[in-house]
DNA sequence: CATATTTAACTAACCAGTTAGTAAACTATC
DNA sequence: GATAGTTTACTAACTGGTTAGTTAAATATG
């Protein structure tokens, strides 16, 4: 720990201090929760005084939503890519739900988060929201809300109302990997190995192409094209790399001043 | 505290001290989790000291286990009635969404402590889960699936593995009520309002007459037969009252008694 | 009285956050 | 380009508040 970095200026050390105890709250957050995460814990892992946390991130709270933007921000990139492409609304309605299915198991911690989120918004603890509803979820629901529209519009996609469309898709996914603890546990199988998964993605494109589309042959054409064109991601995400802190060294993390 | 109950006999007294005990647990177990919970809380809720909690149940996570059971009892019997009614396959199938989607808003408790189960399933921390999965959840799905199978044999319900027809109809419901909060917070609409319910229940039938049934046509009739036949429920349910313990009174503490 | 029930008071553990200090890196001055 | 002074990065040890669980004594009941 003290023989290795000597030949780094103070500041690139600094940084890479500031990006392991960000990387290991990432973890135990989204492993522990909020509550359930120990700062002493966070600190060993990034191998660092308990101190050194509140130095940069003045309490845990703000350490989480820190922990929080980080991994919000990495996933939105992703999210609204595959809402550009050049294919008719239906195939991209399509894609969507792909593409989150397979983010609901190659990037865990920002699963976990959400859906701790969720409940702490639920319990009015939540201030944390307003980023990840402001950056991601405002966003990615309205460019949805377009391309479920020009789908029916065009007759390619069944008549109904469009968030419905949404939470069938999207719910469908958020269920399964919500249940999965559960039915391994019950029916003695693994939902999250590997083959489970890649036979469910198909499953659930190919009901989504009979069940979406007016045309059902139509739909079931669509949903193998798209899953011709997205492979299985092959390998689990590991701790994702974090952003660097802003280049203005005046004003390092927030001004070590104590309260609220 | 002490003046009221002087008439009734001591095991009534007893009993009633338990059942408030649990009855008050239930409230906070779903309103903060297990670990958010505080003792003190529950037993000044119940009117109670809180070594009197340790008395009859011996330890938080008992009571916690006791709250849950008493909740899971409570749903088992309204949910496997929807499933034994005498019509075709589709309807029920519909019924039993449609019955997942009213008790999500109307049994409260019950709906937080299953959302909190299934985190804490994943973190390994649940030893809780065995009643709920034998008693619940593998009848349950074991009849749907029955269901199921019956409706695409029939000809009637689009021919997919039967799970993914769960996973859709009963993740919209789930994704409904999870992105609840949220959709509050960055629409500044409330999902959870009596007029957006009974729009929802609606359009989620719709959907699913739609989407599951190879006839159309005949999904939007079986939709509105279903919704005619259920109407939505009025009253948001109280916390509900709760059974007396077993007549052994020896066997104190773990063993559970069912409710109403 | 004897037993069952209920309580007030206590304790041991835990944990977020603080403090007061040190060492190294950086800057200014000559 | 050495030296003195300043800032930044970091730590060991502590503090104060909280909470699950215990104990021993009190009160009702039969």
């Amino acid at each position: 720990m003290s023989a290795a970095s000597t030949s780094r200026s103070q500041a690139e050390r600094a940084d890479l201090a500031r990006a392991r105890i960000l990387d290991a709250a990432i973890a135990q957050f989204s492993e522990n929760g909020l509550a359930g995460a120990r700062t002493e814990q966070i600190a060993e892992a990034a191998g660092v005084n308990k101190a050194l946390l509140y130095y940069y991130f003045r309490s845990k709270e703000l350490l989480y939503t820190a922990a929080l933007e980080a991994v919000v921000e990495a996933v939105k990139a992703s999210s609204l890519a595959v809402l550009d492409a050049h294919v008719p609304a239906g195939e991209r309605f399509l894609s969507i739900v792909l593409n989150h299915f397979d983010r609901m198991y190659s990037n865990r911690p920002f699963q976990n988060l959400m859906q701790q989120e969720m409940i702490r918004l639920h319990r009015g603890e939540s201030n944390a929201m307003g980023p990840i509803a402001e950056k991601l979820m405002r966003p990615l629901w309205a460019r949805v809300q377009a391309v479920v529209e020009e789908g029916i519009a065009a007759g390619e996609i069944i008549p109904v109302e469009w968030t419905q469309l949404i939470y069938a898709g999207l719910g469908a996914n958020v269920f399964y990997f919500l249940s999965a603890p559960m039915a391994r546990w019950s029916q003695g199988y693994d939902p999250l190995s590997p083959p489970a998964l890649e036979s469910r993605r198909k499953i659930a494109m190919e009901f989504l192409g009979q069940a979406l589309f007016i045309d059902r042959a139509h739909g079931a054409r669509v949903a193998a094209r798209v899953l011709a064109a997205t492979p299985m991601p092959l390998t689990i995400k590991p701790p994702q790399a974090v952003a660097p802190r802003p280049a203005n060294r005046k004003l390092v993390s927030v001004p070590l001043n104590p309260l609220k």
